[in-house]
Formats: C-alpha cells, structure tokens, sequence
DNA sequence: CACGAATTACTTGTATACAAATCATCTTGA
DNA sequence: TCAAGATGATTTGTATACAAGTAATTCGTG
C-alpha cells in the first residue's frame, strides 16, 4: 500500500476534481457552475457587493471574477449596476431569478457534501479541514 | 473560530490554488507548468508512453493531455513518435533535455512539498492524504 | 486646483479541464 | 471479406484561473 506515498500536489486535484464533478452534476439542470454557486452564495448572504469585495471573499483574481458574473448575468441570475459614489465601481445584484434559487441550489450542494464526505466522521473532517485551511488560507498573504 | 465550517469544496480548491502557486514559482525558470512536470514525471518513470496510457495514470482527459504534449513538444522536452504496430497510437518520447530535467526539477518539487507541508507531522500528513485518496480517488471508477 | 498615484473593472494571452464531435485506424462478426 | 463498431488522438466550444496591461475614475499632495 504505498498508495499514500503519492504525490500531495496530485492527490489534491484529484479530490477537487471529484467535489467538482459531483457538484457540476447535481447543479447541471439548474444552469449554474459550482464556482458560479460560490458566488451566488455570496450574494445570497449579502446582496449588492462590489466585484473587488466578491474577488477578494472567493481568494480569486478579478479577471477571472469579471468572466463568472459575466456569465451569470449573461443567464439572468444577477445585474451590473453602476456604483453612484464611485463610477470605477459597479455593484453586483440579484436578480429575481437568482433570489428565488437559493434553497434549491443549497439542498443540492448539501447533498454533494453528504456523498462526498460520508465515508468520515466528525472528527476526521475536522482535522482534515484544518490542515486545508492551515495550506490553502492562512499561510498567505491573503483574508480570512 | 468558525473558519472550519468553510465548505469543503472552497477549502480544497484553495490549499490546491496554494500549492499550484508555489509549484508554478518552484518550476517557472525552466519553462514547465506543474501539470507538465506530473507528465514529465510518468516518463522519467518509464520512457515511450501512449498517450492514452498517460491519460490514465494522471486521470485525465485525452483532450486534456493532448494540449499538455502539445506544449512540452513545443518547448523541446518531449516528442511524439508513430506507433509502428497502430497507427492511431502516438508514442511520447524524453528528448535528451527532458531527460536532463529529472534531478533539477524534481529537487525544486521536493522544495514546494517541504514548504507546504512543514506544519505537519508524518502522522497528519499521512492522515490527510489518507482522507484526499479517499475523496478522490478510491470512490471512482478510475483506476488506482 | 492640478497632476501623479492609486484603484476598479476590464481586456488579452496562456494554460488547464472536460464534453462532444470528428478523423483515421483497427477489430470483429456475419 | 466487408460493414459495423470500437479505439486513440485531435478539434471545437465553454469555463475557470491568473499575469500583465489598459481605460476610467478618484484621491492625495503640493
């Protein structure tokens, strides 16, 4: 079993790779992305954000934040409007139809965590999530 | 401290986007992504690969690889041979500077692996990626 | 007040990632 | 043997991801 011995680089896209794949299932019929969800999420917590505010809660690059609200907006989940105070800026809203999908889109997400994670307890998730976070988050220069 | 309640989905994304930032500074001297180090890896390994084959081992797309050997062949690491036997087979080759690679590039991944994970002791190393096997791998139909 | 610095969103270019279709080739079964 | 299906690599189209650069706007300091 030198199956552990693999690669840590490797090992973590491949686990991503799933999560994802399970989430771009579940989502598919609902014409949302699972990186799209994330935002909505967002949104849903707090309407009307800035995009650079969206960027930087998702650890994300504001290039690749302008092509993920272009396609929500593309597909009537959210609206652009421009920022009165400041014109560099443009508030990111929900639409109607972005509002009304928030329970549904989150029971399947609920659903993906339950498939993903059910072969663990409570206790391993823990752990395994703080050693995530101590990687991906807070060794970086960058938010909480 | 609520930071653990962080979906899964996000937190691997991010420790991955991590590692993939320290392994791209790590490699980006000498001209080869991380993704194209893994291929370079399977063929220090063993040399005069099929496509498919490679595909397999690094689970991913054949469209995916595709562009990966596109790019190695480019820059002169690799080269693509026919297959003798079956034509619709391409052979991948090291060429003598992908073969003169080995020592270098893996010292620079060997490097980013004691960067990311030097908070952690064998045990929690062994543990975490016990959990990412799992997520990842060992619950598809691909193999192993 | 004016001009340079800073900020925000966006554009461009490159690299994964994968679904779906295509092309060439091989294999198999009638 | 020959048509039907399988296989492998590629192409095309879409979606992240990020570096680097740009345009518009605002801020800060003299």
């Amino acid at each position: 079993m030198e199956k552990f011995d693999i690669c840590v680089h490797f090992l973590l896209a491949k686990a991503l790779q799933r999560v994802n794949q399970v989430s771009k299932s579940k989502l598919a019929s609902y014409g949302v992305t699972p990186v799209q969800f994330a935002l909505l999420r967002r949104l849903w917590e707090k309407d009307g954000q800035f995009g650079y505010a969206l960027a930087e809660q998702l650890l994300m690059d504001s290039a690749t934040i302008t092509g993920i609200i272009d396609r929500l907006e593309h597909n009537g989940f959210i609206e652009r409007r421009m920022d009165p105070n400041d014109r560099r800026n443009k508030l990111v809203f929900l639409t109607e139809k972005g509002k009304s999908m928030e329970v549904s889109l989150c029971e399947k997400m609920d659903e993906m965590n339950k498939e993903v994670m059910s072969d663990f307890d409570v206790e391993e998730i823990q752990q395994f999530k703080k050693v995530l976070f101590k990687i991906g988050i807070s060794n970086t220069n960058m938010g909480v």
